[in-house]
DNA sequence: TCGCTTATTGGAAGCGCTTCCAACGTCACG
DNA sequence: CGTGACGTTGGAAGCGCTTCCAATAAGCGA
């Protein structure tokens, strides 16, 4: 029916060179001469030869694998945007690398969930492991990861290990900023900030930003109102009066995230409330829900799957020990703060 | 540092057995005396042996790949719940069965679609390959698909192929009408449907659902009106005109699916109507959105990512022989109307 | 010119598993 | 008691690739 697939042995004849020659050419080896590289090459093309992954890690005695560990538990959280979308992006980047990951939800907070992280990268033999937050500010962890011979990726670190480790994320603090500086520029000057997760860093870091932007403006505690909740909409629902019943009566409200505002915003409606008339609100992540929700959130877009995606690549380029800086590197991508229509002068 | 892992050779060696043997019992081959079968399991046990897929797939000559193909264009379309939640689904599942998942965006309606799938499987030399709608109604390319030896499983197939092909899915037609029937229950009497893209036959059965429920009550097409999108929430928000404007003014409006609907409930905001006094929504499949929204949105339950998970599953059965019939087999899956606060008696 | 290092190539072994086929019993039947 | 069939086991080969090491060619200073 279908022909065989060409293999390395197929190339190495088409090409006149014994196997191991090809193979130098397509691991980018050193000692090969230009024109036999060439020739190789082409005969590659011509049969259009794809190395079979399984045989090349088999042989070459590693596992590819990778593994991804986060801290929710996907029993009790319905699934985040911010996950999913991690998830997805690593995945979608470990196709084409040709590596595999394991995803693993390990709720934090649990006495053991070092060892079981731990007891997951050395059972299945993974090469390489990609922590989202709280565990990319886990310093204790990381060490103990990279101690087994595990290379680590730490995505969105906040704390000590960003710049410690290799990492990726965005400027959260001046997402913050940038955000605040937005809603002070419509005029307002009482505030509230629905905060994460205690021990989430860069979560945490929005809410620095924020802090900076008051301060700028010689605003400072006294006049804002901080609440912490767990990053899910229904949280953002449930706190929401705690927010708006504040003695403050805050006019405009800073959510470390879209679920989070989108549950206030939720609630707010529930209240009679007209949004942004009685209240500005704004969000972080640009998930879609952002988009969807209404009136449309104002919001801080963060390219949450390129996330996960440079994450792997990272990973990969450190155990390939391809060109990359023998230093920790931290990879800052873009962030922008996206107005909608949850957000008005005052 | 970590020692090696064991191999089958070591469980083989432990267990007083030939490797061969032990490939057979690890296989659930037969002939094979149970109470070497048990020593071999003993010996696995105490090894905590894992078998390595990679020199599995080598030595088995099996790629264990699988393909996914979508209709939609990543670049224009946002991404949907819809389809991240299957191919989540799809590729949790292969992590846990030893599989890899190409996933592939082919545009239907163009020309040389049929050539690209195809195409795809016979490059990778995929093994099997699930089509999500429209393709898994385009009985031609299903039949090239086979006739290459690879193995297809569909996704919510709504036409001549449901039951034809191997597939999994839920009752559209009746997920349609239990949710009609329960507007028409609070007294609705004149329709709007926002439909899907042509084509989408299983989405199609959710219109042909609603028509059955509303000529149970003696109405027809007079007494509604029936609009196409594309399945976005932009298609929502632009259509929301064509059914709000309509001279039969309906009092409810069923969708075929959430984004849509959660389109038309912006829209409705956008002009100033309240939801859902001046008009009752619907939507389909319970994606996360339809809880956020404001109200939150009445909608048909539908197990997406398990619809994902399970297409897997029965290609990897159909692959592996496992007992599952010879002739097609459809799995349908649970759906349940969800009634939130988009609906109201009238 | 010679011995030495360095660049470039290939031979052989083997990663961990499955498949093919031969070699055993062991049993029933004639 | 012989013969074939069957259930059960193991030996050997080899999947497609990489790694280790030996072999050869080329370069270079004295």
């Amino acid at each position: 029916m279908t022909s065989k697939r060409p293999t390395i042995d197929d190339v190495a004849r088409l090409s006149g060179v014994a196997r191991v020659t090809v193979s130098r050419v397509l691991n980018g080896g050193p000692n090969v001469r230009d024109e036999v590289r060439a020739r190789v090459m082409q005969a590659v093309e011509t049969l259009d030869y794809k190395v079979n992954p399984q045989a090349r890690s088999l042989a070459g005695g590693a596992s590819r694998l990778l593994a991804f560990v986060f801290a929710s538990d996907p029993e009790n959280d319905p699934n985040s945007y911010y996950e999913s979308a991690l998830e997805l992006g690593a995945l979608r980047a470990c196709l084409a690398l040709g590596y595999q990951v394991l995803i693993q939800n390990v709720p934090d907070q649990t006495p053991d969930c070092h060892k079981r992280v731990l007891e997951l990268i050395t059972s299945q033999r993974c090469e390489g492991l990609i922590l989202s937050p709280p565990y990319s500010d886990d310093v204790a962890l990381i060490e103990a990861v990279l101690a087994q011979g595990c290379k680590v990726v730490t995505v969105s670190p906040g704390g000590p290990s960003k710049g410690r480790f290799d990492g990726v994320g965005v400027d959260d603090e001046a997402g913050g900023y940038d955000v605040t500086r937005e809603l002070l520029r419509l005029g307002h000057r009482r505030f509230g900030f629905l905060a994460g997760l205690e021990g989430h860093l860069s979560a945490d870091r929005r809410l620095k930003g924020f802090r900076r932007a008051l301060a700028e403006q010689g605003l400072d505690d006294k006049d804002c109102v901080v609440v912490r909740g767990d990053f899910t909409f229904r949280s953002g629902t449930h706190l929401a009066p705690r927010l708006l019943d504040h003695p403050l009566r805050p006019t405009a409200l800073v959510c470390a995230n879209d679920d989070m505002a989108a549950g206030v915003l939720s609630a707010a409606h529930a209240r009679g409330l007209s949004i942004p008339q009685d209240l500005s609100i704004t969000g972080f992540d640009d998930a879609p829900v952002a988009a969807i929700v209404w009136p449309p959130l104002t919001t801080v877009h963060q390219p949450v799957k390129v996330l996960g995606q440079r994450a792997v690549e990272m990973l990969v380029a450190r155990l390939t020990g391809a060109n990359l800086a023998p230093e920790p590197v931290f990879q800052q991508l873009e962030h922008a703060v996206v107005s909608r229509l949850t957000t008005t002068a005052i």
